[in-house]
DNA sequence: ATGAAAGCGCTAACAT
DNA sequence: ATGTTAGCGCTTTCAT
């Protein structure tokens, strides 16, 4: 039936003997098109299938009703951010459209090239997961979630990272762990400040001091993570218990410790932080700092709507810090 | 700098004093540069983060390098599937767009509106997770993830489904299960379908007889397995042991249970399907059935990249078939 | 080596 | 109520 490729509006036109704009307005649903041409025309969309090109239709009106979710990659973090967003866009009139690069991800300016790529015609609006290079005046509504260090002018959902940390470092101390390393975050992101500064006051709180060999860089991934984890626990004078700024690292610490015959908790103590549904698989059951990932997806997107229906005043800049909260499972013990 | 909205080619052009064509060239490596003009254009393009509109350069190019990755929702089955794609296009030249409705997910045929919308234009090929309406002569190549009942021709991934219900049974029935009810899937699916013939053909290895008002179908999802779990359990004669065609609707037979007042697994054995990390979240830690939900997502993409650039033999249609496993926690134990 | 011009599939004025 | 026309931002002949 169709010659080559997808039905296009073209198609539809003269098989219902109206024209493209026609077609264009049924689609639409503008006014001016007579009952027995709507009839006509809807069916015929209907027989052959036709569904407007996104990005045709988007190039020419600037509306698409699409809004993005940009990451670097999808993984157990973004992943549960994507949940709490889908759920939430079920109760709006909009899609969803999840975009990640491919092998160049370690790339910085990912965040903007994607906005540029994508913003301005595919979709309306978008929330970025952990940029760090943040235009705060972008052509299209932004909402950031986690973002760099330093204010962004952007509307931001976050969790309360401060709190969280000294959360976990209170636990460790209570256990009885005086000698806690610290596996930080990714220096640049305003989260993984948080947490090292929470991690630090939380110790002088206990009066305890800061060995700053006990404290790497473990970038957040597990392949960044493994080098500062040996680094940690390959020497005589290693720390009983560990805080790690997220579970991947944590997770990452955890086999690393194994390789080195310790044993978890028994010989270490590891705390993660994000409660990625991973860390119950992870062996053992990983304690850890729980953010509420899924709502914050969902708070990030909500917020974005109602940026783009205008029923948010653009002139207040919005900030949601939701609360975090110790889930206490089996890579933490005690000390003897 | 800018009057109004993104950067565009022509702000570019303009800014290096040449045409859009000649900067269209340079973006896309085309030869007939000058390199004076060449390193002038790229210079220009760096200082002003000019970056091509993916809607309008696919509009005409026809080729785009972004394969996409279409859902009815971003649940626990679909993002493990998301995580091994994103993983496996770090080895390719794509980018990554994954896409899902928005409130009327629940609409049959999404799968081939969400393929006219994008396909054609923005992405290159297509993966297509359960779709249960296909059709088989796409614009652009498709690959299916666990699709509808009967022959697709579709390239397809899916797992063992038929012995990993075997499995589930017979770990069951091992138990010293006499008893076992089975929380179907949804029917339209292929794996469902399977599933429950596994189900059915252990119980009469073992010897079993199947009792039909312990067969319901809860239809993969939360919301709609409450209904079923409560017919299953809240009567006399109720089973000692179920077999959930999911993880999710698994999780949700255990919730029932305990709004009962059921304990599991001393009054109720569960084991479920997938192994999506949610279900060692429960409480108690899923028994399940593990597909490799992550390869299962590396493996479509590598399959339709492969089509995509013609490494593939289109006349042999694939079928990828991964294999299943046991996982024991804790909600199953020996009948006493 | 560079630019002018046509057109991808669609929408939005503006005619009729 | 319907059709005509002019683009949206880009790529791609085809001239020059």
């Amino acid at each position: 039936m169709e010659h080559s490729g997808r039905v296009k509006m073209s198609d539809v036109a003269r098989r219902a003997g109206v024209s493209v704009a026609t077609v264009s307005k049924v689609v639409n649903g503008r006014y001016g098109v007579a009952q027995a041409t709507l009839d006509r025309v809807q069916q015929v969309i209907a027989d052959l299938g036709y569904e407007a090109s996104l990005g045709a239709s988007s190039l020419r009106s600037h509306r698409t009703h699409v809004v993005g979710i940009l990451v670097a990659e999808f993984e157990p973090f973004s992943t549960e951010l994507l949940k709490g967003a889908s759920e939430a866009i079920g109760s709006t009139e909009y899609e969803l459209l999840a975009y990640s690069g491919g092998g160049r991800r370690t790339d910085v300016g990912w965040e903007r090239r994607y906005l540029s790529r994508l913003g301005g015609t595919l979709i309306d609006g978008a929330i970025i997961v952990t940029p760090t290079v943040v235009d705060a005046h972008s052509v299209i509504p932004v909402v950031a979630i986690d973002p760099h260090t330093g204010p962004t002018g952007l509307p931001t959902v976050d969790s309360d990272n401060f709190a969280g940390a000294v959360m976990a470092v209170e636990h460790l101390v209570a256990l009885g762990h005086r000698r806690i390393g610290l596996m930080g975050g990714r220096p640049d992101l305003e989260s993984a400040r948080l947490r090292e500064a929470g991690f630090r006051a939380a110790l002088q709180a206990a009066g305890l001091e800061v060995d700053e060999s006990l404290v790497v860089n473990g970038g957040f991934r597990p392949e960044t993570a493994t080098q500062p984890a040996r680094e940690l626990l390959d020497r005589p004078d290693r720390p009983t218990a560990i805080f790690a700024a997220n579970d991947l690292s944590a997770i990452r610490t955890i086999e690393v410790a194994r390789e080195l015959g310790l044993r978890v908790p028994d010989d270490l103590s590891v705390i993660g932080f994000d409660n990625v549904p991973e860390s119950a698989l992870c062996e053992p059951p990983l304690t850890t700092i729980s953010q509420p990932l899924r709502d914050i997806g969902a708070r990030a997107l909500h917020l974005l709507i109602d940026l783009l229906d205008d029923k948010h005043d653009k002139d207040v800049p919005t900030h949601l810090q939701l609360p975090t909260a110790l889930v206490e499972r089996s890579s933490c013990r005690a000390l003897a």
